[in-house]
DNA sequence: TTTGGTGCAAAGCGTTTGCACCCGC
DNA sequence: GCGGGTGCAAACGCTTTGCACCAAA
């Protein structure tokens, strides 16, 4: 998705396209294949402008959130991490949890999971499925 | 796992068995098939004895962690809830959101995911799966 | 008696919010 | 000019920490 298009959608939400919310989205898509938290949106678009506060980070996060644009999650040390949605197909992540690079895991047990949970009398309402390891390029890193 | 082999094992790593401690730990076993937070702990706790604070419930957690005795799992709120550990066998969890209500799940793909890890040039270090739902108590309930 | 444990209050930290001012449209 | 957007500072909620006192072993 290019920016024009996510500031389209935004412009059809009541949502105007300003300097700083430009910035975020930029960042966010260049980095598409990271998963970032809101301080490092904030300090990589720091960067390039002085002039934006965290709280308009949180709050441009918020918006593109409920337009089902960002994916999240949430670390253990509890801090929310996010990237923008890449395609509308169900998938999952594998995470580097050193340099947060993703790549998308797209063979999921749905079926299974939606008979286990009916087995159980639950009503399934949705998963989480994390890979966590470490990518090549921080293995070599490591070894440095 | 019985409250007296759980004070063994703090025992020999050096740890107490206070009063406020046993009692956070009956909490613990008693709601074993609960994913409870630091603060329902904490609150179950005090109905038997007024006198226990919620640091004391957080660093009994951070013990009992340390010696890999807990499950833990954090919300998308970001609060930690844990539970007991049930067993050494490798298993996930189907939780009910609205009572915290615990199934375990213990078809894991894992031979699966170490592959695709691989195949992308991860070292796979782990993996989260979690079953989120409503139990059939609670769909009684939601009816009212 | 030694050393870990607890309650209390304050601090930490990521996140949210109230408010005045700014700026797309 | 209207209504959304932003920076700033303060508040919030969960969690951690410093400290003095308490209690297991």
């Amino acid at each position: 998705m290019t920016l024009n298009q996510i500031l389209e959608q935004l412009k059809l939400a009541g949502y105007k396209a300003t300097a700083t919310r430009t910035l975020i989205l930029e960042t966010l898509i260049k980095n598409h294949e990271l998963i970032l938290s809101a301080d490092e949106i904030y300090l990589m678009v720091k960067l390039e402008n002085a002039k934006i506060n965290r709280s308009t980070v949180y709050r441009n996060l918020e918006i593109l959130s409920e337009e089902n644009l960002l994916y999240k999650t949430i670390t253990d040390q509890g801090v929310t991490k996010v990237k923008l949605r890449c395609c509308d197909k169900h998938h999952h992540h594998l995470i580097c949890d050193r340099c947060g690079k993703i790549v998308v895991f797209d063979q999921c047990a749905s079926d299974l999971y939606r008979e286990f949970a009916q087995g159980h009398g639950f009503l399934l309402t949705g998963h989480t499925l994390e890979l966590h390891g470490i990518c090549k390029n921080c293995q070599l890193l490591e070894r440095v």
